[in-house]
DNA sequence: GATGAAACGTTGTGGTT
DNA sequence: AACCACAACGTTTCATC
C-alpha cells in the first residue's frame, strides 16, 4: 500500500460507514475542515478503492422475505465453475464467498416462506453437497471498520 | 404488513441500494416524481424500517486488514450468553448471527493477518468449539434486495 | 403529489501555505 | 499536496395548494 490513511481519514470513513448520506459539509464541521477538503478527500477514498461503495440496507422481513439462511456448498467435481456462473443470476443471493475449508462456497440468501427454501435447495443439489443455517437474529449487522492501532499497522 | 410498496418504492429502493448516495431529485426524474414526493416516500420507508440505514463500504484490504474469514462458534452449555454480551465489543467482528444447526453462531471476521487470525480464535475457545473459512474471494457482494413477484407476494 | 421560494450542500476556480 | 475562500449551481425542505 502506497498511501496512509490520517486520522481524519478515518473520522471520514466513520462518519460515512454510520450514514453514507451524512453531508460532507457536515463532516467538514465535525471534524475541523472545510466541504471542499472534504470533498476531496472522499474523491481520494473513493479513487483508491477504500470506499468501495454506497448502499442503502432493506429489511429483508420488511421487504416480504421471511427467512434469511446461510448455506454451504461442497461443489461436485468439475461442478464448482459452472455454479460460479449459474449463482450470480440468483435473485435469492446477497452474498457469496469462495471459502477455504471442507465446503467451498458460503452464501447468504433470502427467502419468501419455508417452501421457498425448499425449492431454492433443491436448485442447488445438481452442483454439490449443500448444508442450511436459518438466521435465527442478527447480534451485529455491518459494524463499521474500524483503524488499525497504530502499533498493528504493518504499512 | 399493513403497507404495501408499489413499483415506485421498488424503484427508489433499487436505486438507494446501488447508489445510497444519489440524489433524491436525481431519482425523481429517473422515476418521474418531483424531489418532494420522493423525499416523503423515502422517509415512509425508513419510519417503516424498510430502509435500516445507509452504509459505505469500506475495502478490508485497503483498510489495512489482510484476512477476512467466517467462523462459525459452537457454544459450551451456559457460555452462549457471555459470547452475545462480549461479541459486541470485539471490533474484528462486523457481522455476527445466531443460527440454527450444529453451530449456533457465525461471524464475519475482519484480521490484520494470520498472527491476528491466531489470537482471534485464541480468544474464542472459551466459548465454545470454533470453525474457521478464510474468504478467498467475494463472488457476490451486497447484492440488492428486489421485489417478490407479484404472484409470490403473501401480503 | 405539485409548485415555488428559501436554506443548505456540492463543486469548480483561484489563491495560500 | 493539501487546504481555504468565494461563487455558481444543484438539492433539500417547507409552506401552500
Amino acid at each position: 500500500m502506497d498511501y496512509k490513511l490520517d486520522s481524519l481519514h478515518w473520522s471520514i470513513l466513520g462518519a460515512l460507514q454510520k450514514n453514507a448520506r451524512a453531508s460532507l459539509a457536515g463532516i467538514g464541521r465535525a471534524i475541523g475542515l472545510t466541504p471542499p477538503a472534504v470533498a476531496e478527500r472522499v474523491k481520494r477514498l473513493e479513487d483508491l478503492g477504500v470506499i468501495e461503495g454506497y448502499w442503502a440496507s432493506v429489511s429483508h422481513t420488511k421487504a416480504g422475505y421471511q427467512l434469511k439462511a446461510i448455506i454451504t456448498l461442497r461443489a461436485f467435481m468439475g461442478k464448482l465453475k459452472p455454479f460460479l456462473e449459474q449463482v450470480k443470476t440468483l435473485e435469492e443471493v446477497i452474498n457469496c464467498y469462495r471459502i477455504t475449508g471442507n465446503e467451498n462456497i458460503i452464501m447468504e440468501v433470502v427467502l419468501r416462506d419455508q417452501f421457498h427454501l425448499e425449492r431454492f435447495i433443491d436448485r442447488l443439489i445438481q452442483y454439490g453437497e449443500t448444508r442450511t443455517h436459518i438466521i435465527l437474529s442478527e447480534v451485529i449487522s455491518n459494524a463499521p471498520i474500524r483503524r488499525l492501532s497504530p502499533t498493528e499497522e504493518t504499512q
